[in-house]
DNA sequence: GTCTATATAAGGATAGAC
DNA sequence: GTCTATCCTTATATAGAC
């Protein structure tokens, strides 16, 4: 291999631009001028724009989705509902906002890429997304969840909240939004709620 | 006024197309064919692409923030915190989802426009959070709020979960998945939590 | 692997007729 | 208010040298 990976720092740099200015404001120029070279270079490594994106939306979710694992699995078989929810929910932002620029890009313009690439990658993305759905179902077959959640719709709200973390966050020195102190406002929020006396909620 | 009103035609194709396929993959072109016009006729209204989606944000901002305000005014003054809760999630999910197609626009490419429209539409935009950071500030003095909770966090994450939904719900004949039954789900969730035993939530 | 040069298309915008 | 025609710029992509 070669001692400096040519192609990965395009799409280490195309990660970022696509997150920072989204896919269509994100010219091939700019990837090009980023890395030091012509956009003609780019040609050598990729066959065109919607290949460098379909790659960066893949390792996008392939990172995301290791992070995730990593953490849960790493609780054991018989990890606490609760603690298994606050893992991947820490995983997920870990990745979003802390790791690479990969799954920050993906989130933020999956929904605006040319539908042939949504269609080319969406395929790990919805494993991931089936990975959470099996999460909650566990959780629920154990009866942690109280009988009327809809599961579905509390996934997409919780993943929903995380994800759109990506268009206010901004990396701090202070400690005070720090992705841990988000994530476990989130799980606190999902487990308990944040009313200190929950009998007073709507019928 | 004229019988049809053109302009307002042109900014509803306008919102309509920006909400379904982001500010850069529409153009003119297809703006004008939407409303059987040429590309041309479109500066007898507005100046430049940039003004129209300019005017298609501030209306999308307009719209949530009358809608939340109706809902949550309509309750008197002296409505439960849990009651104001859920309308505002309410009214900003119907806004998003059912009224139009300006909020939902303005959610999905706000931060995909060029850095000039965002200077000069956030300012309604930082005024409705505001207003969000109030409700939030005014149901904590209450005191329904757990201590050690972080309202700042939280809003941002009731905001996202609510924004997000855009990505993933589509309008349906059944009601499983109305927006008044995740509107339900997500007040249940902030206020009360999903877990059947909240005591057993991590530390 | 990267370069220069260039083909080709698309999109925003203007001029002036009707 | 909308049209036709056209200009200008930008962007993706290709050809072929080094």
């Amino acid at each position: 291999m070669p001692r400096t990976d040519s192609r990965r720092l395009v799409l280490d740099h195309a990660a970022r631009l696509f997150r920072e200015r989204g896919y269509a404001e994100t010219s091939q120029r700019d990837i090009a001028d980023a890395c030091g070279i012509r956009t003609a270079s780019l040609y050598y490594h990729f066959a065109s724009k919607e290949e460098i994106v379909a790659e960066v939306l893949n390792i996008g979710v392939a990172t995301v989705s290791a992070e995730v694992e990593r953490r849960v699995d790493a609780l054991g078989p018989d990890a606490a509902p609760a603690a298994r929810l606050q893992a991947a929910i820490t995983g997920h932002l870990c990745a979003l906002l802390e790791l690479d620029n990969y799954t920050g890009a993906n989130i933020r313009i999956f929904g605006h890429v040319p539908p042939r690439v949504r269609e080319i990658t969406m395929g790990p993305r919805d494993a991931y997304e089936a990975w959470w759905r099996d999460l909650l179902a566990k959780i629920a077959a154990q009866g942690a969840f109280r009988p009327e959640v809809d599961l579905k719709v509390i996934r997409l709200l919780l993943l929903g909240a995380m994800n759109w973390t990506v268009e206010w966050h901004r990396p701090r020195p202070d400690a005070a939004e720090s992705v841990e102190a988000i994530a476990r406002s989130l799980t606190d929020m999902a487990l308990r709620g944040v009313f200190a006396e929950p009998a007073a909620a709507i019928a």
